[in-house]
DNA sequence: TGCCTGTTCGA
DNA sequence: CGAACAGGC
């Protein structure tokens, strides 16, 4: 018994520096059994979206070569397959990091009372989140439902999160048994048949794995921080971070992102962007918060006054334009084929396609929320529904309904010079800056280009009365 | 992290 | 006649 190994369960924690977890195990002085499984079966309506699955094979193939080619990769049902390995291994410690998504909590909370009972001791950590949405509450024990609050009263004066563990300086593994091997991997991350590869455009524009967050970071703290507060509005620049999807799969963490920024911000002297950088982690941990709070998140309007919205029936044609950026409004067109083509899109038009989707088509939440599912690479249960909601106006802290961006404006205002929607949108590139963002005022408008799907005016009054019909019907 | 419209005020 | 501002959606 005493050369069992301890099994390190990685789930959304695919890195070895600041991993609590593994940090734990390998002070027990054991041999270290990695594993990681592909947990379809329990996901249900949230498997992993087509980006995501693309973005996990490569971050699994990194972790693997961190850990010498160690790392366990098994498919199945994680209440089967861990309590088997315990089983057959006589495993006697089972170590994880916590995950926060309702479905993962409640098989979490299973596997755990399932092992201890049969005798494992099972040690979960804090990982992926500065605050535990649980130690968060308002005086009344109740939680918050607003950011600032919640971030400034909350969080910040709770605990300053706690400093990055380094990676274990030497690591024994445990030789289990074959997992997948990485052919068995592709076939059941990748689409299938694998022709045509969608995916394979996104290659280009990411590194994975660990060492692609570490450099990303490095990149963002060097160029990106100093002036971020105003800088990240506009999307041809390079001001944000770009971390959302290693932070999502967890090649990087919270606390590593957060202290990291912290130690070049105060060389810089730059509070103000620090302060407005770390508040936007802020909002990834108020996105977790709600889930966690409200696990209906991701499928009811927090704002229940919503359940009676008016939704237009989703002509397909008229979300399919949406989809693949044939608006005919450049500023969205953009934004919708840089997603399509990296797997990312730049924060202030994610803003800009949500609210027009939303409110100019009047197409429910729900259709952009899978959309960006299956597309982004940083897709995340928390943060998608979260925003969603938000941009819909039926979230926590939500903009009002009636604030309706406008394309035109929004363009103009953050892609004054159009270089954004020159790259993206290469039908409009030779229109000059007057008319880039409205090419149909153009004397020489693109032949090759939609006409708008909906009047800028028409679809603003449209939005506006469904929301006053709701207002009537309160 | 909204936009539109109407009003006022100084050129 | 444009900037600045207030109020409503």
């Amino acid at each position: 018994m005493t050369n069992s190994p301890v099994l390190v369960w990685f789930r959304k924690d695919l890195r070895i520096s600041d991993n609590p977890a593994l940090h734990a195990a390998a002070q027990m002085k054991k041999p270290i059994l990695p594993v990681y499984v592909l947990d379809d079966e329990n996901a249900k309506d949230w498997r992993l979206g087509s980006a995501s699955r693309w973005w996990l094979l490569r971050a699994l193939h990194a972790l693997n070569k961190k850990l010498d080619g160690n790392l366990l990769i098994l498919s199945g049902k994680a209440d089967d397959v861990i309590p088997q390995l315990v089983a057959t291994h006589n495993i006697t410690h089972v170590y994880w990091n916590r995950c926060y998504e309702p479905w993962r909590t409640a098989r979490d909370t299973k596997i755990k009372s399932a092992l201890t009972q049969s005798g494992a001791t099972v040690q979960t950590f804090q990982a992926s989140l500065l605050w535990e949405p649980w130690e968060i509450l308002k005086s009344d024990q109740t939680p918050y439902r607003v950011f600032t609050p919640f971030y400034r009263k909350g969080c910040l004066p709770h605990s300053e999160p706690r400093a990055p563990l380094p990676a274990p300086p030497s690591l024994e593994f445990f030789q289990a048994t074959q997992g997948l091997s990485t052919s068995q991997l592709e076939k059941k991350l990748l689409p299938q048949p694998l022709q045509p590869r969608w995916d394979i455009k996104m290659e280009p524009y990411w590194e994975s794995g660990e060492d692609g967050a570490a450099k990303q970071l490095e990149k963002f703290l060097l160029h990106g921080l100093k002036n971020y507060k105003d800088g990240r509005n506009f999307p041809n620049e390079e001001y944000v971070s770009r971390l959302s999807p290693y932070l999502q799969m967890g090649e990087i963490s919270p606390h590593q992102v957060w202290h990291a920024a912290k130690h070049a911000g105060l060389e810089l002297k730059s509070e103000r962007d620090l302060d407005h950088f770390h508040s936007e982690l802020g909002w990834r941990e108020f996105s977790y918060y709600l889930l966690y709070h409200f696990p209906t998140l991701p499928t009811e309007p927090f704002n229940a006054r919503f359940n009676d919205f008016p939704w237009a029936d989703p002509d397909p044609k008229i979300l399919k334009a949406w989809q693949m950026g044939q608006t005919g409004y450049p500023i969205v067109d953009a934004g919708m084929r840089e997603l399509y083509e990296t797997g990312y899109m730049h924060n202030r038009v994610r803003m800009i396609v949500g609210s027009f989707l939303v409110k100019h088509l009047l197409i429910h939440w729900h259709h952009g929320e899978n959309w960006f599912w299956d597309k982004l690479v940083d897709a995340d249960l928390a943060s998608n529904s979260a925003s969603w909601q938000w941009v819909a106006g039926c979230g926590a802290d939500a903009a009002p309904y009636f604030r309706i961006f406008n394309p035109i404006l929004q363009g103009e205002k953050f892609d004054p010079n159009g270089d954004y929607v020159r790259r993206w949108v290469p039908e409009v590139a030779h229109l000059s800056n007057n008319v880039i963002h409205k090419p149909w005022e153009s004397s020489n408008p693109p032949a090759a280009y939609p006409a708008p799907i909906v009047d800028h005016d028409k679809g603003r009054a449209r939005a506006l009365n469904a929301f006053q019909q709701l207002k009537d019907a309160a």
